[in-house]
Order: structure tokens, then C-alpha cells, then sequence
DNA sequence: GTTACCGAGTTGCAAAAGCAACCTGGTAAC
DNA sequence: GTTACCAGGTTGCTTTTGCAACTCGGTAAC
């Protein structure tokens, strides 16, 4: 069930997660911009080349939680059970993330997670960047569906509405209600999205 | 005053203490004989070529402690201060280490080095091995003493001296005393001792 | 306006570590 | 007695890391 992992399989992952620990905890201390990455190098004694062979640029030290997300919508769209719709697949995986409260999905109330949130949307290089991930996965997204425009428009409204659900489910978190008590309601708001998404796909 | 140490050698530090502690603990729970390299290698996350990196044997693994002492007593003569008496020198290194009850003197009565001394001597390979660092403390000393054979017997009498005054402490400390109560007495051997190599000294 | 500094990211090289496979001597099984 | 295994220690090669010095763009001082 578990690899093998080595030694060197486990002391890589344990510096990468030195690096990003330090990183975040910086960053919500002090904010974005007033860390720089010496600091967080040195934080996670590391040196700065080492950083960067982890983290391609500052950003991602924030955003590789987002990046391990990175393909999902096409892997779930390419890996679905024969018979079944590509908006169906996507739609059951969103609503299994809503059930795990997984913080893509905006459904999750941990302080970490909430303040997480707020540093990235509260910083323009962050936010502009994670528009470019998401724009990454559209394209991934697109490839899996169909190789025409076709697969371009509806991955394009696919993560439109991922979107949308996410900002919608987080902006109730951040107005201080709490996760469980939201749950139902973005799972209805899934639902509508999805239903609306598939009539969609069937007029094109 | 204090060295700037870089991340290679904080962590080459770190590395060796890990690979000591893992070591003396497994020592001291199942016996010098009981514990393979490799178990200690994995112990401290490490492999074994690199275990052998940092201790060329086994025995090192014990007995790095004493090596930190190694050629203690030839640096205490070559920086004496001038005026002072090769023994004389050596005679108030002894006291201070007594004073600072340092586990070199036999004089420590914390169940940890307690505990040390007797995997030491109760495991043949670690006694013989530790013979041999004293063979070359005595030749270190030999030569900063007097190039002639004056030097090596003067060095002999000297390790001998040590030894037996160790080992004196040791056993009372074996045998149930506090270090601070046999305190006197060990400064009291010492004084008798180093008196005698003094007449020694002047005979020659 | 140029000069100096700072922070992000890179490059080339040397040190350290992991890994697998090996050698050697001892000892237990058969 | 030979065969197999085990533990101590070694070897060659690769990956990872540290380090110092660099580029490049921005910005503050003068």
C-alpha cells in the first residue's frame, strides 16, 4: 500500500514542507510582501538556491497547495467510469471535496485556512498568479474534453463555476459562519451550477 | 568569539549528534553487542556508508567522547604558561577537571555517564579500543614533554597517574557515593600523586 | 541622472549524502 | 567440510545541498 520511501524520498519531502511551513508562517505574520525569500530561507535553513530548486518563485511557495490541485478537473474527466458524463464526474468529484471540507471548495472554517485565504486574495502577485493556475488547468481541462473549441468553452464555464462556487461558499465562511452550517447550502448551489452546466453541454 | 558556522557544518553537527545519540542509547538499552551498525544507521535516518563518515569504527560510535580529549594533556603542556612545570601544568588541569566534575576524571555521578562507564568497561572491544587512545594521548604527550626517552617514560608515569586516579573515583562512585562527597578525596589522591611525579620529575 | 542598494532568481563548483553492490571474517546448519 | 548467512566496513556513482558570485529590475539618495 505505502512506497518504499527512502531516505533521500523522505528528507526531500521533509525540507519541502520545512520550506513551505517557514514560508507560510512568515507570510501570515508579516505579510506578503514584507518577507523576503532570504528570510524564509534561512528560516527553514536551507540556502536560497535550495529554496528555489523547491519553489520556482516566491508565489509558489504559497500557491503549491493550489498547484497539488493542479490537472485534477482533466484527470477526473479522463479517469471517469466508462458511461459516465464528464459533467457528472466533475460534479460528484466537487461535491465529494464540499463533504471533505477540502479548502479548494471555500468550505472550511480552520482559522489557518481562513487567514490563508485572506493573504492570498489580499495580494495582488498571489492572486494574479493563481489566476494563471487556474488558467493552466482550464487548459488541461479543455484537452480532456473534447480537442475543439467545444472543449475550450465548457472547460472554460466548468472552472467558471468552480469558481464562483468557491468565492460564494468562502465569502459565507469569512462572514463568520461555519462550515457545517454552510454545507448544505453549497451543496445545493453545486447542484444548480452542475444541472445548469449539463443542459449546457447538451445544446453545443 | 564564536565561529560563524555556516548551514554545512550547523547541519554536519547535527548529523553527528544524531548519529552519536542514536548510538549510545541503543548501546546503553540492548548492549554494545546487541546493536548492529545498520540499526543505528537507520536510527538516525542515515545511511551506512555515511555512519562510517563520521566514525571509522564501531567503537567510535563510544568512544568519540574520550577523542574529544584526545592529546588534551600534550596541548596543556605545549601552552602552559611560561615558568610553569610540565606537571605543575598538567597537575592543575586534573584539579580543574575535578572541580568541574567531568566524567574524564571518573568524578560524575549522573546515572547517564554512570550508566556510559560501565558499557565501556563491561564490553571488551570499547576497553581495548580505549587503551589505544591512550597509548596515543601518552605519545602526543611523550613528545611535547622531551623528544628522549625521558619524555616517554615521564608520559607514561603520567597517563598512569591519570588512569588510576579515574579509576579510583570511578569505583567509589560505583560503589554508591555522590561525586560531591568523594569530591575531597579525589583532589586529595590527585594532590598525593602529581606531588610524587613532581619528585619523579626532578630524579630523572 | 547616475549611483548605490535591495530583493528575486541563476549559475558553476565543491562538499555531503544516499544507494547498491561489494569484500572479509566469523559462525551456524547440514 | 562446504554452504549460507550475517555484521563490520568499503567503493563508485548519483543526487542533493551549500556557497559565493552573478544578473536584472526597481527604487531611493544625492
Amino acid at each position: 500500500m505505502s512506497e518504499p520511501v527512502g531516505l533521500r524520498a523522505r528528507k526531500k519531502a521533509r525540507t519541502r514542507d520545512a520550506i513551505a511551513d517557514a514560508a507560510i508562517s512568515l507570510f501570515l505574520a508579516r505579510g506578503f510582501d514584507q518577507v523576503s525569500v532570504s528570510d524564509i530561507a534561512a528560516a527553514a535553513e536551507v540556502s536560497k538556491p535550495t529554496l528555489f530548486r523547491y519553489f520556482p518563485t516566491k508565489e509558489d511557495l504559497v500557491l503549491h497547495r493550489f498547484a497539488d490541485h493542479n490537472g485534477e478537473a482533466a484527470r477526473v474527466v479522463g479517469e471517469r467510469r466508462p458511461g459516465t458524463a464528464p459533467i457528472a464526474a466533475l460534479h460528484q468529484h466537487f461535491r465529494a471535496g464540499l463533504d471533505r471540507f477540502e479548502p479548494v471548495t471555500g468550505l472550511n472554517d480552520h482559522p489557518e485556512v481562513v487567514a490563508f485565504h485572506r493573504l492570498v486574495f489580499g495580494t495582488p502577485s498571489l492572486a494574479g498568479r493563481l489566476l494563471q493556475y487556474m488558467r493552466d488547468d482550464e487548459d488541461a481541462l479543455a484537452a480532456a474534453l473534447d480537442p475543439g473549441v467545444r472543449g475550450r468553452l465548457l472547460a472554460a464555464q466548468v472552472i467558471a463555476v468552480q469558481r464562483v462556487l468557491a468565492r460564494t461558499n468562502w465569502q459565507k465562511i469569512a462572514a463568520g459562519r461555519t462550515a457545517r452550517d454552510v454545507h448544505p447550502e453549497a451543496v445545493a448551489d453545486a447542484d444548480l451550477a452542475f444541472a445548469q452546466l449539463g443542459r449546457a453541454t447538451n445544446h453545443l
